[in-house]
Formats: structure tokens, sequence, C-alpha cells
DNA sequence: GTGAAAGCGCTAACAC
DNA sequence: GTGTTAGCGCTTTCAC
């Protein structure tokens, strides 16, 4: 009595196709050496059957289970979705799953995942977080670890993360380009790295061009913020206007060209703005809608998975912080008509 | 000479603590009768040897992997977020871990997906997707399946997703308690189920509350769409104003709420607001702030998780659709100070 | 070229 | 109570 109700397993492949299991395997996983003749039989005996292969024995066997752990240091949020898109692009090709952790920002929980995964036999894990700012390294593992957008503090890890500096760049040399002269730049709290290291390419930026670097504004990363500082601006006086300004974020960019309509300046005429992220839905609900200076999350996921991969095929990924270049978006917000 | 380096395995806790591997499996896992003494031993000689258990080999013998599958039909998105926080949620206190499955919308994809899934042995697999509208039913499985948030077109399948008219309903009730009588419902395209359900809820809850549903208007789920509508909404004739706005989405309540401010109507002095999705981002940007209903998307995912585990475990998870009821969160946009 | 046999690390049935 | 044994389904030497 046959027992269709089961599962084919490389047994009964090899019974159908009249050889054993050890030839079996090799035929289906093209090792070794075998007549093509015998090699097809096995392709048919397998069809025949419906056979799919077990994961959890192969991985059993051969020490590897074609699995990475994604744990996120903070939470999954709008940064996490384009990178696990960009990773599971990368991971997919190889035939590699993505087992998911959400931290939660609590190190318990985070150590707790860690050595799940690792019990699990994961072949590596890609660690990331919201913001690109620094975070505590989760330490030497056995096996190889890729921070993605998020930074590991200790330069021994491999960090890919988006060059913001770079993308101040863009913005301040598009500004310049365009003949704006005094710049205005606000963003997100001091205490965030990206807020700086964007602080820093904007003024350097600003310097190479030969404008004037006439307001820096930090706060928050919030519409309400970018209004507020739109209503500041505006009170400047009339000979210290600023006629373009670059904005750490596209919900800051967005307030601040609302504020600056509802104060009566004209979004690009009289002012251009530029923010940062590329996020759809500020970009296109602002009036105008906004250029921006696109970080890649995807790509960058791309990027950082295909190098744990790498890593796990035994290559060397390199190490310490990649940055990634940015991408200036251009819509209403900057170019006047 | 002692393999310091190698990963210590129940052998090795069995020869420290004088006892067979059998025995170390009873103790970890507290099977079988045991001597208190004995458990002990075993229990010091696993933490002495800092002992974690292959999950990879449990799995294979155990025949359960401890592992559910988590597959979009669209994508990943903003409203697959908090899901995805609710299914960690209860699955995590149960030791179950999330592969990732990204079908993109493309059908091919999904079912190479599900195929992987199921060679890998997943215990059990939730189909999700951004909106909470129908698709085809992944089919029948060898394991169990809950459709979170979409809804399968087989009945036959178990689908835990929000009470979209129930949703409507508060909404109405709200506005109708606040003394207004004249409603507008403002929403996406007609084509989108949650657009109908909501219609229906909308209109059922004016009638039952005797107030006048004053105009439909059905568009996109977009600010500028909300805008747009509030352009219709104030250029209604003078005897024929809505004094209540119930919006299909957050998105839509923000755009309308700047509408109505930059067409000099006052909310929620003249016309009260209610939005749709508790969506952070647009809920705090809008001015006012949205008052909205909240969809209770990780209770979601946590319903469905919880539900799976019960599939899982052989108990009877429930079959039909599962609509869990939505929450009114109020804010500035309703009601008059 | 192909088969036989051992083993991945764990659990579970059955002796003792 | 505890040890022994036999798998789980695959891969991989190593004979032949």
């Amino acid at each position: 009595m046959v027992r269709n109700d089961a599962v084919p397993t490389v047994r009964d492949v090899a019974q159908l196709a009249g050889v054993s299991p050890g030839t079996v395997s090799k035929a289906l996983n093209g090792q070794g050496q075998l007549r093509e003749e015998t090699r097809q039989r096995v392709l048919d005996a397998a069809e025949k059957l419906r056979f799919q292969p077990n994961r959890v024995a192969r991985s059993l066997s051969e020490g590897r289970t074609y699995t990475v752990g994604m744990l996120t240091s903070d939470s999954f949020g709008r940064f996490t979705l384009p990178l696990m898109e960009g990773i599971e692009d990368s991971l997919g090709a190889g035939q590699v799953s993505t087992l998911l952790c959400d931290g939660r920002g609590d190190p318990l929980r985070e150590r707790h995942y860690i050595t799940e995964l690792l019990n699990r036999r994961v072949d590596g894990i890609v660690v990331t977080g919201r913001r690109p700012d620094a975070r505590r390294t989760v330490g030497r593992l056995p096996i190889p670890v890729v921070y993605a957008l998020c930074r590991s503090d200790d330069p021994g890890d491999l960090t890919v993360t988006m060059d913001d500096e770079q993308g101040a760049r863009l913005a301040v040399e598009h500004l310049a380009a365009l003949g704006r002269t005094r710049l205005a730049y606000v963003s997100g709290p001091q205490h965030h790295l990206s807020t700086r290291l964007r602080q820093q390419g904007f003024e350097r930026a600003a310097a190479g061009a030969g404008v004037e670097v006439a307001d820096v504004l930090l706060g928050h990363w919030s519409e309400a913020w970018g209004r507020t500082a739109a209503g500041l601006l505006a009170r400047r006086p009339e000979g210290a206007r600023v006629d373009g300004v670059f904005c750490g974020s596209d919900q800051i960019a967005r307030g601040l060209t609302d504020g600056l309509r509802e104060a009566g300046v004209r979004v690009p005429v009289e002012v251009s703005v530029v923010g940062f992220d590329n996020w759809d839905v500020m970009v296109e609900a602002a009036r105008p809608t906004l250029t921006t200076v696109d970080p890649g999350l995807v790509r960058l996921g791309r990027e950082s998975a295909s190098r744990l991969l790498t890593a796990i095929d035994g290559g060397e990924p390199g190490q310490g912080v990649v940055a990634l270049p940015c991408r200036l978006v251009l819509r209403g917000s900057s170019v006047p008509t």
C-alpha cells in the first residue's frame, strides 16, 4: 500500500528511479559525476513524485540554513521598509530567506533574539534601525553581521549607510546652480548624527560654491517644526532674506513650504526649498511638490545584503562605514519657472 | 584535548552530567520522569557549557519548526508594519519566529514563496496585504493559513480584518452626538472594498441617527483629493452646507482640513472632520489635529497570529471573516470648543 | 559512475 | 528513573 498522503523523500525518488538516495542527492544538486541518462531518470522521478527537498534536513546536514536574520535595534518603520525590500531582493536571488526580529529598542529583547537566531543557525545577520545614528555593536558573533542604515560603534564591523554629507552637498550645489546665494539649513535635533553630517555637508558645499550660510535652525523632524521655521525665516529683515532652504527631512520641508506660503512667501519663486528622504507621501502632498535628496534605501538594503552574502560565502565584505551616495530628485519646490 | 571552539551538543552535556543524551533532552524539555537531582545536574552541566539547543536538529526530529511565514500579496507598507508588530508580539510569546516573504503583487513570486515556505516546513502562514480588499486564496495547504487585514475570497479560509462598517458608524455617531446634522462622506476609489463598506456604515448610521447624508464624494486616497473635495464642499449653496465630514482616510481628512481652512471654513467650529487610520504622521501634522477612527492594526496582527497558533496546536481557529471593531480617537478636528 | 554507510543534533519509544 | 536505540531527511565521504 502506497502512502499517497505522505510527502515524498529522496528515498522515494531513489526507489522510483532505481538508484540510491545518494545518487538522487547528486543528481538534484548537480554534484559529483553522473551519467546523463541517470541524472535524467532521477529528475523525471522527482518530477513525477512532485518531490520537494526538505530544507530542514538539508540545513542540518549541510550546516547551513540559507536563512539570515534581520534585526532592528529600534523597530521596523518607514525607513526600514524600503531597506527590507532591498535586502529581500538580494537574498531572494540567493535562495536565502529572512527571519524577522524586532528589537523594539530593548537591549534584552535584542540579546534574546540574537541567541535565538544563532540557535536557529542563521547564516548571517543584518542589523538595522530607523535612523543612521550609531548604535552599540551586537558584538563578535560566530557568523557574519552587516549593519544597514544604522551604524555600529565598532569600527571592525561593516556598516552600509547613506552618505548624509554628500546628500547635503547635492542639495546646496543645486541651490547654488539656481543662483541662490543666501541659504538656510532647517533640520532635526542636534543630537542626531544625520542632522550634524548634513549640516557639515551643507556648510562645506556652501563655502565651496561661494554662497552665504544665512541661518541654521535645528528642531524636530516634524511638519510643525518646518512651519515654525518658516515663520522665523519669513520674519528676517528685508535685506537678510534667505532665497534657498535645505531641509533635513521631507516632513520639515513640507511644513516649511506650507508655512512660507501662508506667510505670503512664494515657493519656488522667492525661495527654493529642498528636502531629504524622497518620501512619497510628503513629497507629493506638498505644494509645490518637493525637490529632495533620495538616500536610495532600497539600493542600500540590496548592497548590505549582497555584502552579507559575500561574507557568508567566505568572501571579504569590507569593514568600517560604507556610505552610499544619495541622488537629487527634482520637483517643483526648487526651480522657479 | 577539549575542543573549546566547538558548539556544545546534547552529547557534551550528557557526558559532563554523567547521563545519556536522552536524559538531557528530557531534563531540558521537562519531559518524562526524572529525579529532581538528575535534572538539576543536567541543568548545571548545560549552564556550565553554555549549551544552546540546535533548533534545526530539533525541528527535523520534532517535525515542527516553530516558524511561520508572513506572506504579503502586494508588498510591505505602512499598513503592514503595525500588523507585523502585532504578529511578532503573539508569535514571540510562543517562541515562534517569522519568515518574511514579499509577494510584490506577483502571483508567480507568491507561488514560489509558498513552496519555499512549505519546503522549510513552517508551521503556518499569515497572508497579509496593504488593504482589506479581497484577494485570491492561496489554496488548500497542508498547514494552517490565516489572512490578516486582506480577505481571502474562499469562505473556508479564516480572515481577520477590521470592521470598516462599524468604524464608519463610530464616526457618524460621534458627529451626530456633536449635533451635526448634514454630513458628507469623502473617500477613496469606489472599487476599494473599504470605500464601500465605510460608505455603508456611514449611510446606515446616518439613517439611524436621523442625520442627513448631504454628499458622498469618492476619489483617491490622497491629500490632493481631500483638498479638492474641500473645494467642492465649500462651494455648496448657503443653505446646503455640510457641518460634518467623515473621511475614508487620514490623508484625505488632512487634505480636507487644509482645503477648508484655505477656503475660509473654520474646523471644527463650522465643520467637524473625522478621519480613518489614526496614522500619526497625518493626524499630528493636520491643523487642527485629527479626530479619527483607529482600526487597531497591532491588535489585528496579534489576533490573527494567536489564531494561527491555535490552529497549529490542533485547535479550531474559526473560519470566514472575523471583523475586529475599530476605536474612535478624539482630537481637535471634530469637537468645537 | 554508483551504492553503501555514516553522520548532522536532536527527540521519542521502548527496554531495563 | 535512566540508558539504549532508532530515526527525522538530507549530504557526503569512500569503497567498488
